[in-house]
DNA sequence: GCCACGTTCTAGAACGTTCTAGAGTCGTTG
DNA sequence: CAACGACTCTAGAACGTTCTAGAACGTGGC
């Protein structure tokens, strides 16, 4: 175990295989300009020295980072999904991640100063909080694409779910299955809730379902589901879609409390298939989001920017799909 | 938006407040060495100009890397709860993280490699899969804490939870409330299986409640907890000690399909405090992991090696805690 | 006035790598 | 044989910052 051991350098390769610093770089580089035998000799010291590059040195020179900072939250676990997708989507591009995140005891501020001293080529933001002036202030500097979240500014790209789409979907299912009486646990003032309000409104009007409407006020969180649920238990609609995963358990819970069973007498669709939402003592039916497809445009964008392109819509919105699980079946 | 656009360095602020660049150094690290008035003259500069470090160039240049690796699972919500800790941690000493995620496609040594580039001071790595030897040799190289994960090589340090004080704790709790006929659902092959097995026969024992020891093999994932169900089912125990919450899940479903009430019928206790453990749908009574304390120990540990520091405990087993929630109660 | 010490400030080199221009070699063609 | 082009290889500079040694200046003591 060796603390302070300096590293093997490319000067220390080229001393052993006896050629320039400059012949090293470009094989283990796999650049063009040296013949396949220096190659291999090379490669071999290289092996042997157990030498690996030195990343602050390499972005530091080459004036060209191929490097793309991610903000994300520790406490979505929707993030933690799209970090797959991502990864894979850098690496396809030839770009590298480096990970900034935000938690419960770090901000979001902080997070992104961290991103800006490494010196990223472009910032993909994950459902960021920050206001659009903020966000355009930072787009100013360097290439911003953010996800999960509408913002207006011609400077930010957004790369986001349709969620009119997903809850006309949500209710096109339960149509499906026979409800009209389906109700909305909406999310309050979340950007997102307008959205799927929109979208509960215009498919029941779709269906001719006006009559029907119905909207709770609710929120993200698993008490704004358990207090909507509370509001509905007097009179209760046979089909409820709900804002999100986590406020749609909540509403779960207080209806399991009071006997009302799921689906058979009403039937529960919530949004984002998060992770517990598979879990076979929840299977929720859900609106998912489609993350590999997000994943692919966003960094797709963000490196278009950094090429300088003249990108033509700054905003994408992805449609999202139905997963159908045990809360809904056919109303009694 | 300037995509190319170089960025402010210490050169530009020089030659603005018309000193030299190794004070504007100075002054930005806030060393001893700059006057008063040559501080205010260069920072009011450096704010105009937006002067952002360059990261890269000081840790090329510094030749002391205050950089910590962290390499987590996106497949863990654990984790990312060690990641709150571990930011917390790490600014309290003076490092930075870089953080390197493994995905379902992206593998553990690929997520280490990109860190080993990085140049940190040290690796903290969650539950890692390697082999002992592999982290052995790694350890050959730089300082490597990994958490959660019992491994027994002098090189390398240990973080990590009671899990045999885990599953005693759990029993206590049961004996408590009045179970005497205890089952465990163990963790089949996984590492932490043995110790919470046999804290699971040692707190049964000293009950003197030795005729009821009845080990179910189980497993990690929920169809693990499931099947594990599915045993218990023809003759029923009156409480039953879960490997994980994950496989608690698992089960939590068999019981109820099959209408035995929690914690009427069963009083049920998983493993980890995981997320969704704490939803008022699951509410799963649970034991917990101390993360701060862990994620502090981890940091001063990975620290003190990159400091040279003769460590006298290679590894530090931290107690647990009960987490009572609504699947344990008193046995009928 | 001279010397010693402390503080501020500067110049130049170094960190490890890549970029770029040029030298040297070899093979082909006229 | 000479010219040209392609390929291999090298030397030196650059990236942005920190480290280090030394110069300059001011103050206090003798």
């Amino acid at each position: 175990m060796r603390t302070g051991e300096r590293r093997p350098t490319l000067a220390d390769v080229a001393a052993e295989a006896g050629v320039s610093v400059a012949l090293v770089s470009i094989v283990m580089r796999e650049a063009p300009g040296a013949s396949a035998a220096t190659r291999q000799r090379v490669l071999e010291v290289a092996r042997r020295l157990d030498y690996q590059p030195d990343s602050r040195a390499r972005l530091l020179r080459s004036g060209e980072s191929r490097l793309l900072g991610v903000v994300f939250s520790v406490r979505h676990p929707f993030h933690d999904d799209l970090l797959t997708g991502l990864y894979d989507a850098a690496d396809k591009q030839g770009y590298e991640l480096t990970l900034s995140a935000v938690t419960p005891r770090r901000d979001e501020r902080t997070a992104i100063a961290g991103l800006l001293q490494d010196r990223c080529a472009a910032l993909i933001l994950l459902g960021p909080l920050a206001p659009t002036a903020e966000l355009a202030t930072l787009a100013d500097r360097l290439p911003v694409v953010v996800m999960t979240r509408a913002v207006r500014h011609r400077a930010v790209d957004v790369v986001r779910t349709d969620d009119s789409r997903g809850l006309q979907l949500a209710v096109d299912h339960l149509v499906e299955l026979g409800h009209r009486r389906i109700a909305h646990v909406d999310g309050a003032r979340w950007v997102a809730s307008a959205d799927r309000r929109q979208g509960y409104r215009d498919a029941m009007r779709r269906h001719g379902l006006e009559e029907f409407v119905r909207i709770i006020p609710g929120g993200s969180g698993e008490e704004d589901g358990a207090r909507a649920a509370r509001l509905l238990l007097d009179d209760p609609p046979t089909a409820v879609a709900v804002f999100n995963d986590l406020a749609a358990t909540g509403l779960l819970d207080v209806l399991r409390r009071h006997n009302l069973d799921v689906p058979g007498d009403i039937s529960v669709v919530g949004y984002d298939d998060s992770s517990f939402s598979a879990l076979a003592h929840i299977d929720l039916t859900t609106v998912a989001q489609d993350i590999d497809t997000m994943a692919t445009l966003a960094v797709s964008r963000a490196v278009e920017r950094v090429a300088g392109a003249q990108v033509v819509h700054r905003e994408t919105v992805i449609a999202p799909r139905m997963v159908i699980r045990g809360t809904t079946g056919p109303p009694r």
